[in-house]
DNA sequence: GAGTGTCTTTAGGTTGGGTAATGAGTTACG
DNA sequence: CGTAACTCATTACCCAACCTAAAGACACTC
């Protein structure tokens, strides 16, 4: 572990990442890009789309929530028609959830929809913030997944 | 607005970035640095200890949430003696709160603990993604504050 | 084949926000 | 002036999204 993470300018950057994505998460809730489908419930279909299919208890483990919650997740998707739900071919305590067509698309219209908000977002910040922001994305998604 | 924030690239990166913020933020809600004191409260006491005293309405639209929180809030942390209301010298509609001797001893305490937590996370990533962090800090407080 | 462990689900609780409505105080305007 | 309209804080109530504890179904081990 490298020396320079002591310092007090690392201190000072945990201290405002910590608070700035407590802030960002209140009000990403809020600003949701499609009604009626929670943030952890975008995530879910975003891991999916990425893993191609998963049991519940995977699905909690990638997204850090504990296995009951999941279970009511996968329930709300599946009433929305966005998942799939097979028996396990192994082993019968296990389901398999997959996403459905209508899922697909459903991600499709919301990449449009997060460009609107975006765009909105573009206006108070330049190039260069861009840039970093950019960069960073990739190593806070690695960060949260730890 | 520069054009480059609509290829897909930057696409990917605020999907990225939406997610990796939701779920940061679900952990840190547990991870907190201090036993019984919400993230807010936290967020709170740092603003106060950033700007002074101000009235729980400035507070609210610092932290963007609606003024009614904000009362339970500060509410709060009068009760665990970490913050001072005065009334205001204007405007008697008005309250100032500030924050207290113990509530800066509180936070140099905190700042200790969370060197703690920064360590075991410092163990997942470099060092080169760590100065990526770092730069991008001020600009998701920036962007969160908006 | 009995015991132990694992995956999901059910039931119930807690927390951290929100909206609507009230009360007190200020400002603007006739 | 005085009254109407606005603003700030608060109260009362509600809701969403998590949690823990416990149960039920199945799998593994010995």
């Amino acid at each position: 572990m490298p020396d320079l993470i002591h310092d007090s300018d690392s201190a000072a950057a945990v201290s405002s990442l910590r608070s700035a994505v407590m802030l960002l998460g209140r009000r990403l809730k809020h600003q949701r890009v499609d009604e009626s489908l929670s943030p952890t419930e975008m995530s879910v279909l975003g891991t999916l789309a990425r893993c191609g299919s998963a049991t519940p208890g995977e699905l909690a483990r990638k997204e850090h929530v504990q296995p009951p919650s999941m279970t009511r997740i996968v329930a709300l998707l599946e009433a929305k028609g966005l998942v799939r739900l097979e028996p396990h071919p192994d082993d019968r305590r296990q389901k398999m959830v997959s996403q459905t067509e209508q899922a697909e698309a459903m991600l499709a219209e919301s990449r449009s929809k997060r460009n609107a908000w975006l765009t909105t977002l573009a206006e108070g910040l330049d190039e260069d913030e861009w840039e970093t922001l950019r960069n960073a994305a990739p190593v806070l998604e690695k960060l949260a997944h730890l």
